[in-house]
DNA sequence: GCAGATTCTGAGCCACATCTGAGCATCGGA
DNA sequence: TCCGATGCTCAGATGTGGCTCAGAATCTGC
């Protein structure tokens, strides 16, 4: 059981040292960085596992921190912190690809459930943090949100599972019968008719955009990438 | 710990002279202006961690003022001065997204319990304020009042703590579960149709503009939000 | 104790989501 | 180039979740 990392970044001294002893206090080994862009330094220096990351700072604000990480194709989960008063910043947040929020003013008791359900699910599988993307595609399951290209995706909840199996699969490619079991709750030998119907559903939606990235495998089944 | 700014807008120059004292002796860093353009000047320069800020003035009065400061985007939690006790005046600062307010005449000591309220508040999480706000919608949580386009909102006791929740959590999906154990008090696997009604009550009072906050997530429950 | 506000329940309705099946398109092998 | 197999698309039938409404029960302030 090696010890989780935590980066703190917030650009006000007496917050940021409360944050972090707080986490310490928890068993977590924590770094701190005082604006954005020593934050993203210190993020590719330390590989942590989740990054705490204010929205109003100077030099570099979260956003933009966050914009520039997800660029650089780094996936570590990331909980924002944002004035209660302007929840929208919240929104913004979430379609960047953050994986939760905190609105200030919050207790510590709030920040480390929120910090300790996000390591939950990390550890639980690497892949299935709240936030998942691929290309342009962005699903973020605490807003039960997807968006490509910037722009909100409305699918129904069935579509929903679908793309979010599939996303979680990435380059697998998986077979009308996984699909049947593990997003309908269906036998993997039911009729996979419904899958194909479903398939078409969310190419019209997900994939009104370039490049595709739902692909089938003939003979075999479904399989989502980026492709060459 | 550094010293926490004031800054003190009042254009009588008794009493603006008294107050600054007085915050001095507290051990407040305070500065001062005349009127409600010098205010905003000092507003922007020192960036104070709260105003003080008298309603009746020459030339921008504290209304204006509150206004202009909030459409620039500062939050900076604002303690108003009436000078009338008719509380008319209150409520329109308080839904302008004041902090809270006093009545003239008030005892130095009043205005320093309220000062310290205000910001103990900050001191636990800089830069927020108890007044939430999305689009056009207010929610102050001192006064209880709800507006939305400027206009009150008059909403029930149960209403309020659920349009108080769901902004609280803004771009996040609450399930109907969660809802009930947080707002009503009950299991979450209670009958949510309780919920769906007082949806049905807050949309017909909070939603009765444009652009619509609640947004139904079908099979999972409701978000507040602006949407794209 | 009464009037008005508030909370809650249940029934009916509507809109959306889901699924089915038929017909069409596409692929790959011969 | 043809043919079977596989996958896709569409329209409509069915199901279900969510919304609205009316009214009953409860609470509150006068």
């Amino acid at each position: 059981m090696n010890q989780r990392r935590i980066l703190v970044v917030d650009d006000e001294d007496n917050l940021r040292t409360m944050l972090v002893a707080a986490l310490k206090f928890e068993g977590y080994q924590v770094g701190q960085a005082a604006d954005g862009r020593a934050g993203l330094r210190a993020a590719k220096e330390s590989r942590p596992d989740l990054i705490v990351l204010d929205v109003m700072m100077p030099q570099l604000d979260g956003f933009g921190m966050l914009k520039r990480l997800r660029e650089s194709g780094d996936r570590t989960p990331v909980i924002f912190l944002t004035a209660k008063d302007t929840s929208a910043d919240a929104v913004e947040g979430l379609g960047l690809g953050a994986d939760d929020y905190l609105a200030k003013p919050f207790s510590l008791e709030e920040l480390v459930a929120r910090v300790e359900s996000v390591m939950r699910r990390v550890d639980a599988s690497p892949s299935a943090s709240s936030v998942m993307t691929l290309a342009d595609l962005t699903l973020n399951d605490v807003a039960h949100e997807v968006t490509r290209n910037g722009e909100e995706i409305h699918l129904s909840p069935t579509e929903y599972k679908l793309v979010a199996y599939l996303m979680a699969n990435t380059g697998r490619v998986m077979s009308r019968g996984q699909l049947l079991s593990n997003v309908w709750g269906y036998s993997p030998d039911d009729d996979p008719s419904v899958v194909e119907t479903y398939i078409g559903y969310v190419r019209k939606k997900v994939d009104a955009y370039e490049p595709k990235l739902i692909h089938t495998v003939r003979g075999v089944g479904y399989t989502m990438k980026v492709p060459q």
